[in-house]
DNA sequence: ACAGACCAGTCTGTACCGCAAACCGGTCTG
DNA sequence: CAGACCGGTTTGCGGTACAGACTGGTCTGT
């Protein structure tokens, strides 16, 4: 058993990036988000907002579906449970570690 | 005012890198330190440890005391006043931002 | 006295990463 | 039908974490 301090040593790097950490924070709570509505929310840029998506979906975290509404493509991305699972652990690790007097 | 989770947008990452989290957590904790106690304990190598000493140093967090324990050199590190703050918001900042339901 | 192991760190090279701006295919407006 | 706009993706750049090689010096054995 390894003390939660040093549990930090291996939190997930895909999730502790501020940026998807609220993507993802933000998808556990909705459930189902389009592009634009991230973009706003989190504020970030399109490419970078792009860039981040594609590596929470790499990390087989979010499901991404691409589809059209009217004539205009869209793109909805929600968490899958491995995504789930992962922020959990992850939300656990860092309340631990940084619960300290 | 933003929400807990846009305010990750802007967190230290000086201080949100998980070794260095570690490390600072572990100098709030002990008020002084030297490199080799917190090789051991954050069982970084020493390189790596090393370069993120420097970093803390740089961004003004840490006071850095070199000096010979007979005579092998030693370096100290304190946390200081700045560093301390730092950490503290930091700290408030993580936990709301994981405290949802 | 000298060689080699060890110690406390620092420096260097590499591979990755976050970011914004440029870009792209397509749609809407005048 | 030209130019603004939309939903994203790709590119280029600067910065960063990491391990391993290196440095300057001390200790041990013979």
């Amino acid at each position: 058993m390894s003390t939660p301090l040093k549990a930090l040593g291996d939190v997930d790097r895909t999730i502790h990036e501020p940026a998807r950490l609220m993507i993802v924070s933000l998808l556990y709570l909705v459930r189902e988000a389009d592009f634009n509505w991230l973009l706003h929310q989190t504020e970030l840029t399109k490419g970078n907002l792009s860039a981040h998506m594609a590596k929470l979906e790499q990390a087989a975290y979010i499901d991404v579906e691409k589809r059209f509404q009217g004539k205009m493509p869209q793109t909805l991305y929600r968490l899958n449970k491995a995504g789930r699972k992962v922020l959990e652990q992850y939300r656990a690790a860092m309340r631990k570690a940084l619960d300290y007097s």
